[in-house]
Parts: structure tokens; sequence; C-alpha cells
DNA sequence: GCAACGTGTGGTATCGTTCTCACATCTTGT
DNA sequence: ACAAGATGTGAGAACGATACCACACGTTGC
């Protein structure tokens, strides 16, 4: 059933049929004919020659480094909230957090398929920063600061800063458990806002640890770290996830100090003690990147709208004697 | 850069390129001319034309109720797992638990777009039942068992049991707070397994709730019943969400009565006292259904293949004397 | 010697749309 | 009354690939 059969059964040319069922311009009386002719065939348009014929397919590729995250899921439903309603389906790309597969993606992306791109991204290097500077399709990042791209992102500096502030106010040797620095978000930014609410009490960190993402390596960092510093009052993660395995740890050896971590993740208010952390709202991040990315297809400007998006820090148990 | 340039360029004809990229039958000269071409100019065939021309989209509609949630992103993880070596890519589509729009995505992914369709579906009325029936696209069921489609899907009722015996080994007066039963897998089954538990015993429920998979929802149910049965010394969970929400009820009052919960959610083990759960191996559900549909596929056969998957009763805390 | 087959090649039709153009008709304003 | 514009229509050319067919050549086997 293709617009060729459709137009023979309702009388008209392919054309008019095109016309119906995009911009109009067609009588009233062709109208009914060629509706009803739709009716009763449950004629649908092909979206594969649409795509080829207009260019655009009306899919925008999401790239995230992995689907089971709170954080990151919360994001791609604010994609979604956004984009579904503008008739946008969601090509969704998990990299396993492999720069390699992120790289590929990318490429997929460019090259064909999806009218945008949303890349939640951890990692720059040489090669992104090549890939990018000449990507053909409009791309937002999200959750990191590029300089040059359109990016959502967060104020993680002084959100760890003010957050870092629920430990220096009652503790003086205080670790640091971060990731990698070549996540610049996660990992630079967050440490900085750290240091700088130390020094803001002229302390110094008592050791700084720097892991992955999962519970266990923080679970297992505050065991290296109370082993050499058992007087530690304080730590510092850089994530819910790195804090509440850290939680755990403490727990277990009945060693009540406290405890920051970032993020807010679901399970920061269902640990034992309630972890103090700072939200942020990833969902609007996702929202907004979505807008930005909707507002570049529609102008097909390539703009470079930077936006820093907000947070706040919620002192929980984890930072009061418990 | 299309296919003729290249063909002019490499000094052929646009068939031989074709031959070049997809069977074969090109002599060695010809494949290093076309080559070098296709290196030099950085040509990628549209995807565009190749899915009018051929049918073939290499995307898998894969449909969830909310991204958000454990068990969904693991499965989704799944089906990435194998799709995604297999070349194909998941295009997402978020229903937000509401029935019109899952069926809605059914159609836009019937109609055109997608090779095959992965429903992670709850809620199954008559509506789906004849829009199922008449399914045009292989299409995959995981997490509820579906007669007449291919489906995997959990045993549910059996899991149920079983996590329900560590309530009944030690209590007498125990509860249930489920979901509805319009949900075949987590309301119907659960519950009907959460039955046989007890009349083993020959005990009957002391009260029963049914409530959304929220967990205000567990904390606000365990309140009304233990209001109207404060002597309840056991309360089996449909889901860990709801179970987690009953443990908090239950730390603010000191009740330490026994709970399990379902799916071993990454939470079950970070709350105080440790859940007691099902764990069902959700990322290998996610694989074997893409697998199904990726025979389904190949073979172009709409085979109503069946599996079910297994579980694991894991004994936490919350049902020994915490 | 020639039928049968495997290999290699190009021309052309085709997939199902939308777009551009040419042209016809119907409203306006002056 | 007539130009200018809005409205309405269809023919045919794209879009960029693959599929099918015809044909050419070289090798076999009998």
């Amino acid at each position: 059933m293709n617009i060729n059969e459709i137009a023979k059964l309702a009388g008209v040319s392919r054309a008019t049929v095109s016309r119906y069922l995009n911009n109009g311009y067609v009588s009233a009386e062709k109208k009914e004919k060629i509706h009803r002719v739709i009716e009763e065939t449950g004629y649908i348009p092909s979206t594969q020659a649409q795509m080829l014929r207009t260019k655009r397919t009306g899919l925008v590729g999401v790239i995230i480094p992995k689907i089971n995250s709170d954080s990151i899921s919360r994001i791609v439903a604010g994609i979604g909230d956004v984009l579904h309603g503008e008739g946008y389906q969601l090509l969704l790309a998990t990299t396993n957090n492999d720069e390699k597969e992120e790289l590929e993606y990318l490429q997929t992306f460019q090259n064909n398929h999806v009218d945008g791109v949303i890349l939640c991204g951890t990692i720059f290097e040489k090669e992104h920063k090549r890939l990018l500077k000449k990507y053909q399709v409009p791309i937002v990042i999200v959750g990191q600061y590029y300089k040059g791209e359109a990016c959502v992102y967060h104020d993680d500096c002084n959100a760890a800063k003010e957050v870092t502030r629920l430990l220096t106010k009652s503790c003086k040797r205080i670790a640091y458990i971060g990731v990698t620095p070549k996540d610049k978000a996660v990992g630079t930014e967050r440490r900085k806002g750290f240091l700088a609410a130390l020094s803001e009490r002229s302390l110094t960190e008592v050791a700084s640890e720097q892991v992955q993402f999962r519970m266990e390596d923080g679970y297992q960092a505050i065991g290296r770290i109370l082993k050499k510093y058992p007087d530690t009052d304080g730590v510092f993660c850089a994530t819910d996830h790195i804090a509440i395995g850290v939680l755990q740890y403490l727990k277990e050896k009945d060693n009540k100090i406290k405890v920051t971590g970032m993020g807010d993740s679901g399970t920061a208010t269902i640990v034992e003690p309630k972890l103090s952390s700072v939200h942020f709202y990833y969902r609007e991040s996702g929202k907004e990147a979505a807008r930005v990315l909707l507002e570049m297809l529609e102008t097909q400007v390539k703009m470079k709208k930077e936006i820093k998006m907000g947070y706040e820090v919620i002192e929980r148990d984890s930072t009061k004697n418990w």
C-alpha cells in the first residue's frame, strides 16, 4: 500500500495525496476523498522513503556510558520528555564506558541516521576533539562543560565546595575519594571544589584515592585510607555510589566518621545513615539539552550555547553524629 | 557524496560499487580502485536509501514502561549486549506506564521504522490482544507470559512461593502488599505463589493491600495494615521498592517484623536490614529476548517460543531477627 | 566442439516519498 | 477590466541505494 495506490483509488495525483499529508492546498472535496481512502486502506506513509526524500529521520542519537545508572537514566528520561513530544524518537547507544565505542557511535550517528546527537560524555581526549571539531550533525553535550560546543553541565565545583563544608564545619582530618581527572566534571571539578572548601579552613586533605564508579571501590578505598590514617574523621566522595560503599565499610567497622556523596541518587535516603549529598537536576538537564538540540534543529544554526545547571546541597545524617 | 560519484571516480559502474560494498564478485583490480576512492572521499552509503531499497532498517524498537528502574534498565542492557553486536540499534520508547502510549508506540513501530520489537510489558488488555494478534513485525515480549507470542518471562509464581517460605517458617500473621492483578506477572502470579506458600502451612493472610510500584506506597500500606492488625509479624512485598518503603516505616516505628521483597534491586543490599528477596536474571532475560528476536529476524518465521527464566531466592537479614 | 557453469560487469528498473515547475482557476484591489 | 496574488492540480524529476537481467569471458566435462 503506497501513495500511488491511494492516489489511484482517490482519483487524484500522487502529488495531491502528498500535499494532503503535508502542506494543505487541497480542495475540500479531494481532501474528503483522500481521507476516506486512507481510512479504509489503513495506509501509512513509508518512513524510509520520507527519510530518503526529506533528509530528516526524526531520530536523535543519545550516547550514554551505561543505562543502569541513576543520574543517566534521569537525564535520558528528561530528554525523552521533550523530544517525544516533538515527534522525535531516541536512538540509544551505550558505550559501557569504552571510549572507542563512544567514538564509533559518534561516527555512526554522524554519517547517517540521526538528525541530532546528545552526548552524555565522561572523558574527552584528543580524538574526541578532532571528531567534534568537524562534526556534521547538531550535537549537544550533557554533563560536561565543553568549550566550542553546545553543552548543558553542572556546577560541579561549587557543588562540591558547598557539600564539603558540611564536613569542614566539624572535621579536621578529611580524606578524598574521587575518580580519574580525565573526567573533567566528576574528577577534576569536584576535586577542585573539595580542595577549595578545605583551604577556606586552612586544612589539607589527609589522603586521596582515585577509584572507579562502583560501590566496591568506595568500600575498598576507605579501608586503605583508614589503615594508613586511622584518625581520619571525614570523607568526601565524588559520587553517591562510592559514598555508599564507604558507609558500608564504616558500619561494619562501627566507625562513625562523617561522609558526603554527590548526585543524590535514589539510594542516598535509603542507606543508614542517610547520605548527605548534592542534588543535581538531572532530569532537567536532559530536558534542557533536548531543548537546545531542538533549537539547533529548527534554526539549522550550530550555536554554542552553554547552560550551567543549579544544584542543591542536602544535609542528611551522614554528616551529623550518627 | 553518493555511489554514483564513487563509481565515476573509480571508473566503474554504480552496480560494481554496490557489489563491492555487499556481495563480492568484483575483480581484485577494481576492488583496489574502489577501495582507494572510498578511502579518499570518506564515502559512506546512505542508510536511508539502503533502508528504502532493502526494507531493512537495522533498528529494533524497545518499549518499556520507564527507564528509571533497576529491573528494566538491566533488561535493556541485556538487549543491547546482544543486538549491538549484530549491528542493530535500539529505538527506545518509554510509555510512562500509560497504556495508551504503549499502544501508540506499538502502532508506530509496526507501521515502519523497525525490523523488530521487544515489548517490556506490564498490562495486557483487550486492545493489546487485538493489536498483537495481527501484528506485522516480529515481536518478543519480555517480563510477562503471553500465550501466542514469543515471550521471555520469569517464574514469578514459584519465586514468590519460595521467598514467602522465608516468612512462613517463623511467622504466623503475614500480610501481603502487591500491585494490580492486571499485571499478570507481578500482580497475579506473585500473589498466587504467596498464597500457595501460606496454604502449605495452613495459614491465611492477615491483610492484603494493592498499591503502585513506589516506595511511598509500601510505606503507607504497611502503616494502614499495622494500624488495623498490630500483631502482624511478617510482610510479603511484590517488589523490592515496595519492601524498602515498608522497611523505612518499620524502622521509624522500631517494629522489627519480617519482610520480603522481589527483584533483588541494587538497593536490597544497601538497606538496613538487608532485604531478603528473589534475584531474577533480568540482564539474561534481555539477552534471551534479543536472541529470540534475532532468530525470528533471520528465519522470518513467527515462532512462539516461550522461555521461562530461573531465579534465585536470597535470604538476607530482613527475614531473620534484626 | 559445445553445453554448462562460475565469475565479473554494466544498464536499467525500482523502493515510496517529496519537490519543483508549469499551468489553471478563483479572489481581490484599483 | 485586468494585473496581482492566492489557491489548487498534476507531470516528472529527484533522493541514493540495491535487485534483476543480460551479457561477456574463461574454465570445465563429456
